[in-house]
DNA sequence: AACTTGGGTATGAAAAATGGACTCAGGTGA
DNA sequence: TCACCTGAGTCCATTTTTCATACCCAAGTT
């Protein structure tokens, strides 16, 4: 997937043809969004980051439960490592040598609420019955997400929501 | 990338050695989560759902903002409206023939949350600066996402999450 | 009738995924 | 000591996807 550095001209020369603010074409390198996307946005990764967030730390206990094939697994685990999402945890077990297992990094955490978010889109609109992995706090309390406007009022999700180019 | 219908045996053994509430081995068919990320998780069709979301509609404006090859362009627009994520739209511009655009079934707005989760995660942990697209509400306040508990308290980034396994 | 345009297909080359074998280091048991 | 085991990878031949370019088609325009 080669995603390109630029939008072509279409955003210039149609700009004035914008008429909603619908139809929005923000440059990719300008889109944060797309950035995540170019970061993580592949099955493999977010299945990887869904272990993580299980807690799963080793290289053979995700090969495993993914059936990932290991010269893939490898090869994501140390673009994300590069990138600061996991980070390399030694940790050896009585009797058995050092070996390194991958956790999340505070970067890394921080993803939570994206993969929560597909989760409940997930539970609400795919088949497949309830899901077996809850997300909880410590309480014990199942952990949602919701939109919200930015001075903190939450919005039910029949509430329009708009994409508009910031002004360069 | 395929992903493996059901775990290997490492579950049912391991069962007994989950000490933490972490390392929980959910078995992908039973995991909302995963089956999200079969249908919707790969970078072109998050790319092509950011269009969407943008009221990008036309086949060859999604081919000019995204630089896709048209051939995976169209494989993953109708793989996407056989899920019902988007739907085709006729329409005609005067002097026109009639045209299909694509746009976001209710199904597939509800992903909004989970890119705007990711989108915010790019701004605060990528490099690239601010992003040009933003995502308001009709009234103009940008939109955020937040972890809330079901009870609707909402939760600060600090706060712990744990994934835990519910009994099947 | 010839030309244009949006919306696709077809095709061959290049890249990536797959699955299985192989490696390597350190620990264990005989 | 030496053969063997294990976790964590690497290597490689085969298959599958992607990529880029060219081609196609139907309706409207000149």
């Amino acid at each position: 997937m080669k995603i390109k550095l630029c939008y072509a001209d279409r955003m210039t020369e149609s700009a004035s043809k914008i008429v909603s603010s619908h139809q929005v074409p923000v440059p990719l390198p300008e889109c944060a969004l797309a950035r995540a996307i170019r970061a993580i946005g592949d099955g493999w990764t977010l299945l990887i980051l869904r272990e993580a967030l299980c807690g799963v730390e080793r290289f053979d206990a995700m090969h495993d439960d993914l059936g990932i094939p290991r010269s893939v697994l490898a090869e994501r685990l140390s673009k994300l490592v590069a990138e600061g999402i996991l980070e390399q945890r030694p940790y050896r077990e009585p009797g058995r040598r050092q070996r390194n297992g991958y956790v999340l990094t505070e970067k890394g955490r921080a993803l939570t609420p994206a993969l929560v978010a597909l989760r409940e889109w997930s539970e609400a609109h795919l088949p497949g019955g309830p899901s077996r992995l809850r997300l909880q706090t410590a309480d014990g309390q199942e952990v949602v997400t919701r939109l919200m406007r930015a001075d903190g009022v939450v919005l039910d999700n029949s509430s329009e929501i708009v994409a508009v180019a910031k002004p360069e």
